[in-house]
DNA sequence: GTGAAAGCGCTAACAT
DNA sequence: ATGTTAGCGCTTTCAC
């Protein structure tokens, strides 16, 4: 039977009907479990997220058109950002349902993951250090904020706030957000200037909230600022929210710029300029990385930064 | 061993330990596709989406922690929008990889879910009609589009366009645009007015590149529009986005409604007065429907209308 | 060209 | 209390 129905050659052609005659009669459905178990595979790779946003849906539709090309499914899975559901995705357990993972990670510790054992194909996203051992994607973080910063710095702004990322909190340190913070120290220094630590506003997260309530804070604390470094386009949208908020006119008062070129970068108002991570290549090298690693190949590990360039919108002044 | 392994009573520690020492020393890992099939589930849920966005990231969030709690997984799937793939999730193929699947209908016709032959636990969400005998959860979308529609007359517009959708396009006719569109009909003429067919914006889709083509095209257009309903949120943020490039004030000259009330909406400038679609009570009826075909019974189809209510924000004009 | 059977790795039932 | 085994449904090999 299973001949028939994989249209394998040596099957008379009288046979293959009276099979498929009655397979359709009997409402035969295939049992894709069974299939996996004999076959070893699941022709199914997952995408593990920390939360379901708007950043990794874009790179979900491209890590699914690679894999969809290859006859292999993408599914995405969310952590909830708890460091122990990030930990039970990489345990071989969960891995056993899938051909390979691509873990984004975000909660967890250098340590933590180096605890991990773990033989399946897998691959880790994310702005964290990771060990070695693992294949690994990531961006030009401090490049990114860098160019973002100095972009505001050459276009009049002197007194520039970063927003977003939980500064100082449990997280912070070897986090995303500390590393473009890094950035954004280094572009003061470029120009022979020196980032005001006041200006590192407080809060937890990288949504609208965190930043709306960044510049509300920067507004009841009376500092000085005329421009604000979003670690995330999505706090962005939230400092744009607070700037309007509070009266302040963007380009005109403060420049904003955000980190991630979010197709909705393009429809803020104004448009919102933004360090592209070049999402293609994200989802390129991770889909690339998983593959050599689902084609039992054990080569070195590799670890791919991406490469980042500044999208110029309305958040920024003319040059 | 297995008896060790999940922690079965009648075992000596003695053995429970050996087991163990060994488990450990070899590297043992189980393998779930075997105990899938042993077990004839797979404890996973797919919910499946014509793309990753937004609306589904939110309600996809609510589906996770509903099934989490009692010790499923769920997986997010993307359709790509494309029909064939939408009726490759209703086969029973690909639901054998799951215990359930909610599918979030979007381009396929009454007539083509007709043909579904499927067995499996499976409840279907969308603005769309789908056979009796499916459950069903959709969103009240008449009600909503006229709520919008009135509350923008309301408060004096007169001439209120409305975009996205495709309207006359190939899938338009039974879709969620045309649903909401008969909404804002309905909302004129409870108000003694008439809608105007030239007030409909052209456009495919219900993106943000929508909405701004829709306020281009009544620019060029040269026709009076003093109000807009965006059938979704995103296209609203486009909206949004091309009256300002055309220098309309809102609310002022123009008010604006959306559907959805995504988190975004409380950030754009103005903040986004929507339609809330009750994404709890969405979840709540999809979670609650497929857990009972998952229990195994098979009661009466169930088709639930989720109602909706407005949000008021900026876009629209103080009552 | 066709049919039968072994075995993927697990676990529940059963025999010891 | 412990060890053994049958069988979930598939596919591939092997015997006819």
């Amino acid at each position: 039977m299973s001949n028939v129905l994989n249209d394998r050659p040596r099957v008379g052609k009288e046979t293959r009907a009276r099979v498929l005659d009655v397979v359709a009669h009997l409402g035969y459905e295939i049992n894709l479990t069974a299939r996996h178990l004999r076959a070893g595979r699941t022709d199914t790779v997952a995408f593990v997220v920390p939360g379901f946003q708007t950043y990794f849906d874009e790179i979900a539709d491209r890590l699914a058109a690679a894999f969809g090309a290859q006859g292999r499914h993408l599914v995405v899975e969310s952590t909830g950002a708890r460091p122990e559901n990030e930990l039970a995705a990489l345990s071989s357990v969960r891995l056993s349902m899938y051909d390979g993972v691509i873990l984004s990670v975000a909660g967890l510790t250098l340590t933590e993951i180096e605890g991990v054992r773990t033989t399946a194909p897998l691959v880790l996203l994310g702005e964290v250090e990771v060990p070695e051992r693992f294949d690994h994607v990531m961006l030009a973080n401090a490049e990114g904020a860098a160019l973002a910063t100095a972009r505001m710095l050459a276009t009049g702004s002197r007194r520039i706030a970063i927003a977003g990322g939980d500064p100082g909190g449990p997280h912070d340190g070897a986090g995303m957000a500390a590393i473009r913070r890094a950035g954004w120290v280094r572009a003061h220094e470029g120009a022979g200037l020196t980032a005001d630590p006041a200006l590192v506003a407080p809060g937890a997260g990288v949504g609208p909230e965190v930043g709306r309530e960044a510049v509300r804070h920067l507004e009841r604390s009376g500092v000085d600022y005329d421009g604000v470094f979003a670690v995330t386009d999505s706090t962005a949208v939230g400092v744009l929210a607070g700037l309007a908020e509070a009266g302040r006119r963007v380009p005109q008062d403060v420049q904003v710029v955000g980190f991630d070129n979010l197709d909705l970068a393009e429809f803020t108002v104004p448009g919102l300029t933004s360090v592209d991570p070049g999402r293609d290549a994200v989802a390129h090298h991770a889909a690339r990385l998983l593959q050599r690693r689902i084609d039992g190949a054990t080569p070195e590990p590799e670890h791919v930064v991406v490469p980042v360039r500044l999208v110029e919108r309305g958040t920024t002044r003319a040059s």
